[in-house]
DNA sequence: GACAAACTCGAACGCATGTTCGATTCAAAT
DNA sequence: ATTTGAATCGAACATGCGTTCGAGTTTGTC
């Protein structure tokens, strides 16, 4: 293997693979991105539930519906399947992001925009982000670098949100600008580990609430929730933590 | 293996071990003690280098510089070992904090003497830490039930603080009890993937950050930082986020 | 010096893993 | 009908793993 991590332009990822128009000339999605796709599916779900270590490659061909051998038409390697499945991942992300800032002004308006994508990108995709989120660095050498590009572009959009946050908010504040970046991501990323969405606790109500803290805590004012998405406070819920 | 994770009473851990007094007949701290600390600490180093999965029981035993076979006169198994890592990590995180809050009155003095207890206890055992972010849901059955009983209580302290907090300088705050704790920890837990300390970044200096970001985001009023343990501002941090 | 218990370790066992090989089926193109 | 290459898979290979066994050495006690 020696072009470790493959990646061509977008995200292809084989030299053997269709590299050029697979089936038709034009029309690009073919039953193979299909059946990649659904392996992946398959292998993020086993992945978030077993860890990247534990999960066996048989474990993913048996949920995939794939034999083990059959797996290695679509997927170089285990480590380039976790690849494909972070890159598609952080790429969304990002993209997501920036669709959703199009066009918005205010700076608190776009920090809230900005948690509002994270946690309902992460409450529809929970299994692929606890994937990112705790397999953050099981990637090495090209392949962890290219996903680490995007992780940091998406650091830097938040980090700016932020700092135009601070400049207008709160001018004379002292706050370390990365420190208090991280503190946000901090919140946002450690959401794998307890929050499961619900109707007792919306991804909406739950950004709010993120947004509240960390809004307060950044500038002096506390912005209020927003009553209609208030979050239920009736029910104890179960201790999971750290 | 009958007793699965066999612990009797504080974390002796054996059955066949020296389970009564070993060689003389009062003092308990022997060299089978030392010796499993050593193993131990050696194991809690390359756990959090590789990931417990990937941590081979071989490369303890080369670091810890036993044989491989001499390794299990002191551990029952690699899940044991993982076992007595974390029970052991946060059973001093508990202790830590409950010495440090003893005395202490105000409600939001006791927020900031938890936060530093945390981060201070971080910033010394950084190895441990990870071992016990990283790799909470490792362990399984009764492993995992005794460490997850620590952990609940050192959130019920944590809880508590925040609950007095809110109820003296906020009593009309809406936030959910459970959401805002876990965003503390949040950021706690999270600062193993970014955080190492240094003379730039002390500890006391991230304490006084995070709980200014956190305090004055569930009460309305920013609490300043005591300036002559400022953060330095000066140079530019890797980005390394998620 | 004799005994027992604590300690140490080389060697091996059984098993699960990621990956490859070669053959076979299938579908579109000439 | 023939050819071509994508798609699929059973079987196997090599390797690394956690754990155990049994024999050896050390250490403290009588």
């Amino acid at each position: 293997m020696v072009d470790e991590m493959g990646m061509r332009g977008l995200e292809r990822a084989f030299e053997k693979g269709p590299v050029f128009e697979p089936r038709g000339s034009s029309e690009s999605r073919t039953a193979f991105d299909e059946r990649l796709d659904q392996i992946l599916a398959a292998a993020t779900v086993v992945i978030a539930r077993e860890g990247y270590a534990n999960a066996s490659m048989r474990a993913v061909a048996k949920s995939a519906k794939v034999s083990l051998a059959g797996m290695y038409h679509y997927v170089n390697s285990k480590e380039h399947m976790l690849f494909l499945i972070q890159f598609r991942a952080f790429s969304s992300l990002l993209n997501n992001l920036r669709e959703r800032l199009h066009g918005v002004n205010g700076s608190v308006e776009k920090l809230r925009v900005m948690i509002r994508a994270h946690v309902g990108y992460f409450a529809s995709n929970l299994a692929a982000l606890k994937v990112c989120s705790h397999e953050l660095d099981s990637l090495t050498g090209k392949g962890y670098d290219e996903t680490r590009q995007i992780r940091f572009q998406y650091y830097k959009a938040t980090r700016a949100i932020i700092e135009q946050v601070l400049d207008e908010h709160a001018p004379e504040s002292n706050l370390d600008r990365h420190v208090t970046t991280m503190s946000l991501f901090s919140m946002l990323n450690w959401l794998y580990r307890w929050y499961t969405p619900g109707q007792e606790r919306s991804p909406t109500g739950l950004s709010n609430h993120l947004l509240s803290i960390f809004l307060g805590g950044i500038i002096g004012t506390a912005v209020p929730v927003s009553p209609q998405t208030q979050l239920g406070l009736a029910q104890e819920p179960p201790p999971e933590n750290g």
